[in-house]
DNA sequence: GATAATTTGGCAGGATATGCCACCCCTTGC
DNA sequence: GCAAGGGGTGGCATATCCTGCCAAATTATC
């Protein structure tokens, strides 16, 4: 039921994935459609799931977050019902951007943006480690950031 | 020149973060503005450099890219020539979709995207352990999603 | 090779974006 | 307290764009 993507609709994917408000008809002429079928095929990519949903970026630091750390969580078990506490609670912390549950070496891993270190101590402090189910934690800071991309590996 | 962001900027990029496609006649109306000083804010935003740029976010899973690996690398050294190195080798890696050095544990974090465990093993083989200045790198490969947002914790 | 199904292109009506100008509000200076 | 200035807002006119429909073309199927 999902319909086959051939090269046109990849060649959308990719333009919509550097400017996700491209006009109809600036997207059709790279694509090399006239605006009528290329309008029908993003409407398929959406409504098909394919495209999930146009987010604008934001310049972190521009606003005041200009931190971002990667944390690793270690739980003190591993049962369903555990696990399922520390998802609820981490989903209501707008500082968590994303977070994975993981096996190997440890058991979650989360990224999370405040606006500096003394804001992110803060919050492990009294939100991360104040969470149950959470042992210890790992912080990875990046000092640097060497690529940054929102597009796929498509094709 | 960056000028202050107040209450309705605020809740310009509120929307805007969860529909980056929104029209302005619907943003006007959701921040309790008419649309030409709405699209004038945007404007704004946008050539101040706090809205970075606009994307389609896609669903990896429905377009055959259902794996997504944390990797933390080890250098061999970690003077400046071997790191810039690195930096451009991995720029040029499709499937590396983020990148960050770092300094602690390891020296960079990086999130990568394949079609699924045997692809990533390829490419840890047959790339990313090949960069002259990589000694080691440690997986954590996300289970399940807990949270994957693109909305920063603004306020 | 003929038929059917899918996809494409063009067109018309409606909605939207864009640029301009007048008005309002708030601040600044007297 | 009052007048002048500046930034922000709202409304309007034009141009552009989106949207749905239908005919034509392309592709697939038999």
């Amino acid at each position: 039921m999902p319909e086959a993507i051939d090269a046109i609709d990849r060649r959308i994917l990719r333009a919509l994935q550097r400017n996700g408000r491209m006009s109809n008809v600036e997207l059709a002429n790279e694509v090399g459609l006239s605006p009528s079928p290329c309008l029908r095929r993003v409407r398929l990519l959406e409504e098909s799931g394919v495209i999930d949903q146009y987010v604008a970026v934001l310049n972190g630091p521009r606003i005041g977050l200009g931190l971002t750390v990667f944390v690793r969580v270690w739980f003190k078990t591993q049962d369903a019902e555990i696990t399922q506490q520390f998802a609820e609670t981490v989903r209501k912390f707008p500082e968590v951007v994303e977070c994975y549950l993981t096996t190997g070496e440890c058991d979650a891993i989360m990224r999370v943006v405040t606006a500096d270190l003394h804001a992110y101590w803060r919050f492990q402090a009294d939100h991360l480690t104040r969470i149950p189910s959470v042992q210890s934690v790992k912080t990875d800071v990046p000092m640097e950031t060497i690529k940054r991309s929102y597009e796929l590996p498509l094709l």
